[in-house]
RNA sequence: GGUCGAGUAGCUCAGUCGGCAGAGCAUACGCCUGAAAAGCGUAGGGUCACCGGAUCGACGCCGGUCUCGACCA
C-alpha cells in the first residue's frame, strides 16, 4: 500500500502541471483532484480542469462527477473521493491528490464525520435570521452549544444557522462530531505545497484569466446557460462562470468582468494560502520560475 | 484667452454653522465541518493640490498659483 501525496497551493501555482510531471516519472500514478468546481462536467477552461491527452496518460478521479444544475457539498466530494483514494491505494498505486479547495482536501485528510442535513430545521432558521438578526442565533448557539459558538463569530450568519440546524436536528450539539478544522493530528498524507511571491502569483493569475478568455471561456458560460436546467448555487459561484455570467445576463461590460474575475481570483488564491499556512504538516516549496523543474525532485525523494 | 466646476486614503467619493479627518472598495492579517472558487471579522493607511492671509482655531473663509473637465470665444 503506497500512502498517498497531496500537492497544494493556490490557484495557477503550477499544482497540476507538477503533478503530470510526477506521474510521467513514477508511471504508477494515478490523480485525484480536490478542487470544489472541477466537480462540474462541462465546466472545463474556468476550472482550469486537466486536459482530455492529460486524463488519458494519466487516470484521473474527482472531476465530472456532477451536472453542473446539481449542487455539490463537502460530504458529497468526501463520498466520492476517499474510495477512489482507497482504491487507487489498494491496487498498489501512488494516489497523488492535487488540491486547492482546502476543506475538501481536509474531509480526505482528517477523520471528519460530517453531520447531516435537517432542511426543515434549515429553512425556520434562515426564516429567523431573517427576522431576528445574527446576534439572536448566537446568543442560542452560545447557550446550546458554547464550543461552537466560541469557534465562530457571532456575525457569521451561515455558520450559526448550520451549527444550530444540526445541534437542534440532531439533537447533540454541532461541536459533538469533531475538533473543527484547528485540529493538525498526523496523517499518513504527504503533503507539499507550492509557495509564490504574492506579486509572481499575481502576474500568474492575470495571464491566466487571458488566458481563459483566448481558450473560450465565454462561450463556454454561454452554452451553460443554454441548458434546461440552471445552474445550481454552488456551481454559478464559480470564479468566472459568475463574473461573465453578470456580463450575458446583467448589464456589466466584458471589461469590467474580466477585471472583476482577476480581482476575485487573486483573492481566492490569498484565501487558500492563509487556509494552508495554517496547517503545520504541510512541507512548502518555494517556487521561482518553474514550479516542475524546482518542485519535482522534492516530491520524487519523498 | 474668458466663465464655471473639480482637486480629500491605492481607487470612487462624503464632509452640516470654522472646533480631534469619514465611507465603500482595494490591501494586510485572522476566523470558519453539508454553499468553501462560498461566508464572516480585525487592522493599517491622509502635506485635505500648492503658496500666502484673516482668525484663539481652516479641508472649509479671503488672495494668488498649478492641474483636470465642461462651456464660451
Amino acid at each position: 500500500m503506497q500512502s498517498p501525496l497531496v500537492i497544494l497551493g493556490p490557484t495557477a501555482s503550477g499544482k497540476s502541471d507538477v503533478a503530470m510531471a510526477f506521474a510521467a516519472a513514477r508511471v504508477d500514478v494515478e490523480i485525484v483532484a480536490v478542487d470544489a468546481m472541477q466537480v462540474y462536467r462541462r465546466m472545463d477552461i474556468g476550472t482550469a480542469k486537466p486536459s482530455a491527452a492529460d486524463r488519458l496518460a494519466v487516470p484521473h478521479h474527482g472531476i465530472d462527477l456532477v451536472e453542473p444544475s446539481h449542487p455539490f457539498t463537502v460530504a458529497d466530494f468526501a463520498r466520492a473521493a476517499a474510495p477512489a483514494v482507497a482504491n487507487i491505494a489498494a491496487r498498489g498505486l501512488k494516489p497523488l491528490l492535487v488540491a486547492g479547495t482546502g476543506l475538501y482536501l481536509r474531509a480526505l485528510t482528517d477523520p471528519m464525520t460530517i453531520p447531516g442535513q435537517w432542511p426543515d430545521v434549515r429553512a425556520e432558521l434562515d426564516l429567523r435570521a431573517e427576522v431576528e438578526g445574527p446576534a439572536a442565533l448566537h446568543a442560542q448557539l452560545v447557550s446550546l452549544d458554547p464550543v461552537a459558538a466560541s469557534r465562530m463569530e457571532s456575525s457569521n450568519v451561515r455558520r450559526i444557522v448550520r451549527a444550530l440546524e444540526v445541534t437542534l436536528g440532531a439533537g447533540r450539539p454541532f461541536s459533538s462530531f469533531g475538533a473543527g478544522i484547528n485540529d493538525y493530528r498526523p496523517t499518513e498524507f504527504a503533503q507539499f505545497g507550492l509557495r509564490w511571491s504574492r506579486d509572481a502569483l499575481t502576474r500568474r493569475i492575470g495571464e491566466r484569466v487571458e488566458r481563459m478568455m483566448s481558450a473560450g471561456l465565454l462561450a463556454e458560460v454561454a452554452e451553460l446557460l443554454k441548458e434546461p436546467a440552471p445552474l445550481s448555487r454552488t456551481a454559478r459561484q464559480a470564479l468566472g462562470y459568475k463574473e461573465l455570467i453578470e456580463h450575458l445576463e446583467g448589464g456589466v461590460t466584458l471589461d469590467a468582468a474580466v477585471a472583476a474575475i482577476a480581482l476575485r481570483t487573486r483573492q481566492f488564491a490569498v484565501r487558500q494560502e492563509r487556509w494552508f499556512r495554517r496547517d503545520p504538516r504541510i512541507r512548502w516549496v518555494t517556487i521561482e520560475h518553474d514550479p516542475v523543474t524546482e518542485a519535482l525532485p522534492i516530491l520524487l525523494q519523498s
